[in-house]
RNA sequence: GCGCUCGUAGCUCAGCUGGAUAGAGCGUUUGGCUACGAACCAAAAGGUCAGGGGUUCGAAUCCCUUCGGGCGCACCA
């Protein structure tokens, strides 16, 4: 039941029959603000006026000329050319019996072809805890993923780890300095070193299992347990953070693999290195990039960006159709080297694209505060989790778009009221749950016929559920979950509405049966949408 | 200085592949619970879409420019 789609068709075949030829992508019908403007409408005759030399409002007229349906109640035609459609509302009674019947795959759409699709998120170094700032790319990776799922797109979720080069050493330094401290002696933490709360718990644990052995270990010792807690900390957070990834490829794998060789070959071959300094540079500039990067540094180690490359070329020869990778705002710098690098290796960019995400600014008592990794002050993710719940976090996440810088309020976000406007959406779901509770006692069903005529309240909400598998589309297409979070509140609302005009149960049993199938497929739809963006439909609140 | 990005109501933000009267929430003012959940509904006030120029049937949306905020500009990761 996806209207939009057979509209577009509609219009299709009769341009078709017009001898008009066009591509279904190019025919846009949009869903009105204003109800009175129809229940769709195309501005297709404006677009084609030039190519066809014709006024507007006469081509309006030959397509319409074209098209009779049974499910189209009217057609207008409005200055200076708009072609407006009306759905028969008996028509959209009888869709309720679909959506009712799919429920949990009511929305799904298949406009993504089953292409194979690769989404990069979240990748944090394991040199640290999650935090704040890396939650806001947990969330959206993951709604994103889901959407682009229930979009008919084939979703890999992947986590790069970091787990080998200068980063890595210094994790092992860190701890071992922590562990020195704890035996006893004065060690100094460097400026650069990791600050953080957990890297003393590890460094505890180690002196608790071994006192003071292990003073004269290697520091491969340290770097080895730390990883390995530190991954499995991240494991933790994200999986109740409701996060979940295919594939964990290692940075390791990848050099162990001789990709960065490979890479090197590549690059050679195109005659794109050169060596200064002591140093061998990549000529990016060759395609774009503004400086020429250095691959492999004077004292003979690569940079980050050397193993990143490799494991770009190691994702594209696993043949996805798209790459998609997710980025804090302070790495863009990093989009047009990676392009560029991808281009030297012979391959076409556009396969990739980077989201850049903006910062997230936590506040706390009206102030805001900094976040950084090398003094160990952060908000962690899990402790986000214990103020304000899951559920909250991911939904604000979730409410901008991702070029919004955002403030994060904990204090906000902690508050149970109506400021929180997660709670409008439940309640709107918990609501419908509890007439249903109370239908199935006095044992009255779902209508599948529907006899009575559709009031002003209810048409605006049937049109609204209608609505959802667009927005499923236009939300993967564009890659912007925070579509779906928009159009929750848009459905909670109209229901809301629905609810204070409209009584559902009353002594009318068959119009009480009708009603009962809206709200249910409203109910369908609410809890739909939620699970896209990573939120339960609660049946109480 | 260069690059990316944002600037829309008092505050926080939607709307941006051009489309019809620019929308929500919070806050302010007012009205609504003797039937399914008032964490709700209804109504009012609130706008030079940062400023200026351009493109056209039509610009918050595209282009140019000025101003202002954020983030980057390593042989760090």
């Amino acid at each position: 039941m996806n209207l939009r789609k057979m509209i577009k068709n509609l219009i299709l075949n009769s341009l078709k029959k017009l001898e008009i030829d066009i591509n279904i992508s190019d025919i846009v019908v949009e869903i009105p603000k204003n109800k009175k403007n129809g229940d769709f409408s195309s501005n297709i005759a404006m677009h084609l006026c030039k190519k066809l030399s014709k006024n507007p409002k006469d081509i309006a007229l030959e397509i319409v000329d074209q098209i009779k349906e049974d499910y189209i109640e009217n057609i207008e035609i409005v200055n200076p050319g708009f072609i407006n459609f009306y759905i028969k509302k008996s028509f959209l009674f009888e869709g309720l019996n679909t959506i009712n019947k799919l429920k949990e795959d009511y929305g799904k759409s298949d406009i993504g072809l089953n292409k194979k699709i690769n989404v990069e998120y979240v990748s944090a170094n394991p040199t640290g805890i999650l935090h704040l700032g890396t939650a806001r790319g947990a969330a959206y990776g993951d709604s994103l993923c889901n959407i682009l799922e229930f979009a008919g797109y084939n979703v890999t979720r992947e986590y790069y780890i970091n787990d080998a080069g200068n980063q890595i050493d210094n994790l092992g330094l860190s701890i071992y300095i922590r562990y020195k401290e704890l035996c006893g002696f004065k060690e100094e933490l460097p400026e650069n070193g990791y600050h953080g709360q957990e890297i003393i718990s590890i460094a505890k644990e180690i002196k608790e299992k071994y006192q003071d052995t292990k003073l004269d270990e290697d520091l491969e010792f340290f770097k080895q347990i730390g990883l390995e807690k530190l991954l499995n900390q991240i494991k933790v957070d994200l999986k109740r953070f409701r996060v979940d990834f295919d594939i964990w490829t290692s940075e390791k794998d990848i050099r162990k693999k001789g990709r960065i060789e490979e890479c090197i070959k590549k690059f050679k071959k195109q005659d794109d290195l050169y060596e200064k300094d002591n140093a061998v540079y990549l000529k990016t500039t060759k395609y774009g990039d503004d400086k020429d990067r250095v691959l492999i540094k004077s004292d003979g180690l690569y940079t980050y960006l050397t193993p990143d490359i490799a494991y770009h070329l190691d994702k594209i020869d696993r043949g996805y159709d798209e790459l998609i990778d997710v980025l804090g705002a302070d790495h863009h710098g990093y989009i047009s080297r990676l392009k560029a690098s991808i281009k030297s290796l012979g391959y076409d960019d556009s396969k990739l694209s980077i989201k850049i995400l903006q910062l997230v600014r936590l506040i706390k008592d009206n102030e805001e505060v900094k976040m950084s990794k090398r003094t160990g002050k952060t908000v962690t993710i899990s402790e986000l989790i214990d103020e304000v719940g899951v559920d909250a976090a991911r939904y604000f996440f979730s409410l901008r778009s991702l070029d919004s810088q955002m403030d994060f309020d904990m204090d906000l976000a902690t508050k149970k009221g109506n400021e929180n406007p997660v709670y409008y959406v439940e309640y709107a779901h918990a609501r419908i749950c509890s007439i249903l509770r109370e239908a199935k006692e006095k044992k009255i069903e779902l209508a599948t016929k529907y006899e009575s005529s559709m009031t002003d309240s209810a048409y605006n909400l049937i049109s609204k559920v209608y609505e959802f598998v667009n927005v499923v589309e236009d939300s993967a297409i564009k890659k912007q979950p925070h579509l779906i979070t928009n159009y929750l509140y848009e459905l909670a609302s109209l229901f809301h509405n629905y609810y204070s005009k409209e009584r559902i149960l009353t002594d009318n049993i068959e119009l009480s049966k009708e009603k009962l199938a809206i709200i249910n497929s409203v109910k369908i739809t609410i809890k739909n949408a939620l699970a896209l963006i990573g939120v339960s439909a609660m049946e109480r609140m």
